[in-house]
DNA sequence: AAGCGTCGGCTCGCTAGCGTACATAGCGTG
DNA sequence: CACGCTATGTACGCTAGCGAGCCGACGCTT
């Protein structure tokens, strides 16, 4: 009993399946440790492998080529990883990076596809997690165009404090910058700006931070706006 | 049999299908007019309908609120409206807006995922498109925060032009600047550009492509890794 | 304790694109 | 055939952000 209620807690696309879905998938799946920087796959390679974060969390990011390179989404316990061979496919759309370290439930990729046909509960919960991600990479995609820098680093903070599930955070200046696809200056400035405003402090590669609600109100809408999209189709029943 | 030629030709998701799906396909489906400038649908909307357009073609965009759009997706005769019924849901994630009068295809929710149960080889092949969809919303978030207006600007015009199906094409630098997410004066800019390298001529709202080849090397590469995409994980068999 | 690598603050000149506004030029209509 | 609408050209000052680079500070290593 304590290890299936381990299993819908430790990740909430997991949560609320029947007790029948939920052993399958503890049979499948094992666990093992992430190590931030790890790069678990680049575009177009196969997947062998999907995960499900448990504390950790992974970076997908699209890369047009060396130099322009963004951040499109984020896996953490709310996610997973390897969501296209829901459609049949097994190649990776984007580059995915780890950027959180913790563990995650790993299964191969035949497992998986087995567990699908095994689990409908689960098979529709995944496929509405593939909506969600939809909806989330085209608010990106417009957010990216028309933001300020500063509201779009208030927003990933945020959406990184969700997944890493603490105050203290580990990113320099230049991990952000690539993340959301600008010049490390021009996040010092903005990072700058929130911390005169009393919202994080940070120091070496430590970002605290202090004050959420105030961070939320210098966030663009966007942030808002995808948790309660979450939310909404993804409840946690 | 020439109605059948008639499906797998007018939309190429339909494409390779066996005939008895097609048969069903065209059992279950109504030929519609779309108009130019038709919204069918606003974001969160029920879908009621989905369009597998003929020769029109359908805007998908997001709008994070009235002054800030951008078109994320199209849909023409590779595509169709109404794919997230594939995963369960029957909202819309985006505004569609009918760019290019014409006619579709057209089946209403419930029949829609009635057939699917019924055709396991369109439910793949829609499977697949709605990966390539991510694909492209990922690559669209980078390209719109990287790439230059004309480069953009021709970008989108071989997009329209490969939906359209014709040189001439009826677009205001009105239009384009909102679907580009830009000023009216910034498109009109880098239009200007383009006219003036004889890749493209304007007058009054109707634009025609001059030079195809020219416009590919002026268009950033997104324009040929799109095409690539599709033509790799949905082929017209 | 010195040295070195990493991180962050800051500057310079520059460009793309913005918001706004006004002027012109086709074209349909009365 | 003048009127008015719509589409396009253009201009002005402004801002965000770029690329490149330099410097100082911190802290780990030796």
């Amino acid at each position: 009993m304590t290890s299936i209620f381990h299993v819908a807690d430790a990740n909430r696309l997991l949560a609320g399946l029947p007790s029948v879905e939920q052993d399958a998938f503890m049979a499948a799946c094992e666990t093992v440790e992430l190590v931030f920087g790890e790069v678990l796959i680049k575009p177009t390679e196969t997947i062998t492998h999907v995960y499900f974060p448990i504390d950790s969390f992974i970076s997908l990011i699209a890369s047009l080529d060396t130099d322009d390179q963004l951040e499109v989404a984020m896996a953490g316990r709310e996610g997973m990883f390897g969501i296209s061979l829901v459609l049949g496919i097994d190649e990776s759309p984007l580059l995915a990076l780890v950027q959180g370290a913790g563990s995650a439930f790993r299964l191969n990729a035949v497992s998986f596809q087995m567990l699908l046909l095994k689990c409908p509960v689960l098979h529709q919960r995944l496929k509405h997690y593939i909506y969600v991600m939809m909806r989330q990479l085209a608010r990106s995609a417009a957010c990216n165009h028309f933001h300020r820098i500063e509201a779009r680093l208030a927003r990933w903070l945020l959406m990184t404090q969700d997944r890493a599930g603490g105050e203290q955070l580990h990113l320099t200046h230049e991990f952000l910058a690539m993340m959301l696809g600008v010049r490390r200056a021009g996040v010092t400035l903005a990072a700058i700006s929130l911390q005169t405003r009393g919202l994080i402090h940070y120091q070496r590669g430590e970002i605290t931070v202090l004050d959420r609600p105030g961070l939320i109100e210098a966030a663009c809408e966007c942030y808002n706006q995808d948790c309660a999209l979450y939310a909404r189709i993804l409840p946690v029943i």
